[in-house]
DNA sequence: ATCCAGTTGAAAAGGATTTTCAACTACAGA
DNA sequence: TCTGTAGTTGAAAATCCTTTTCAACTGGAT
């Protein structure tokens, strides 16, 4: 089974219909392999899908981010923004020259967090972690006095 | 020094005025325990203060993050949100139940920034760690069935 | 006491996201 | 294969949040 063919498998299990527009979205976010926002991820579809609307792309991105098919992540600037990927447990590097998201899959978080929870009373249901710095390219880039 | 006067100075020492509304706004800051949003700070001084415009909310909060002054986290849904305490590097444990924050000092994650540096060709300039969970009063709270 | 750069509030502008709604369509069942 | 329908779509409008604009005001240095 290739991934589109699972992916399509969890959203008709999810009760959800499969259209073109769903799968030009899946496919087109398979190319991505940085951050985006639905605004960049409808441009990006436009030159070959024009007729997908940015509402479309809206609601598809909540739909498969609900499905855990995307992950949703903060937001830049005043946008949300998504990347490839599960939503299951994993962490993010990001580049901050080229929003290149590289996927972390340990984090050994569970000590820390055991111990918080102990001195804090609280009960702790999840953790988010990210780091951000420079990918080797935009270092170099970076160190060319291009930037 | 009282803390709001060692805020007056970092202010005034950044070149910017003391005016009533900048110090009707740090007092209210200091009240709040929880995460929370410009609009609510704005809904929270309207009862002493029905002078103070939202405008100047947003500037002001703007102004004391930059100030290291306040902290700028996250979202909640569309909204920004800030948290009492200094923009230092720290991290916070959150209640989803009340919002409540509480500071993190340490976070011992260099190493695996390190050893992520190494396999990545990354440079890691920061990080950002954030545990959510139930404070012991929305424990209680959700044990007895009220939520 | 005076002056001016910084500050304020109201209104308008700017953006992102969601809602509404009529037309359309995937696909389950006949 | 045909049909009915619940889910989906695109455009426009509506909603929010946030920032900008601008004229009036003011803290605080001189």
């Amino acid at each position: 089974m290739t991934p589109l063919e699972m992916k399509r498998r969890k959203l008709r299990g999810g009760g959800n219909k499969i259209t073109p527009q769903r799968i030009a979205i899946l496919k087109a976010i398979d190319g991505i392999h940085s951050q985006f926002t639905p605004q960049e991820l409808h441009r990006k579809l436009s030159a070959e899908h024009p007729e997908i609307g940015l509402v479309t792309v809206y609601r598809t991105l909540k739909l498969l981010a609900k499905s855990g098919l995307v992950c949703l992540m903060g937001n830049i600037g005043r946008s949300q923004s998504y990347a490839r990927g599960p939503q299951q447990h994993h962490h993010h590097l990001i580049c901050a020259g080229c929003d290149m998201v590289v996927d972390i899959p340990t984090c050994g978080l569970d000590e820390l967090e055991k111990r918080l929870a102990h001195e804090t009373g609280f009960t702790i249901s999840r953790h988010h972690l990210e780091f951000t710095g420079l990918c080797r390219n935009c270092q170099a880039v970076s160190a060319g006095g291009l930037i």
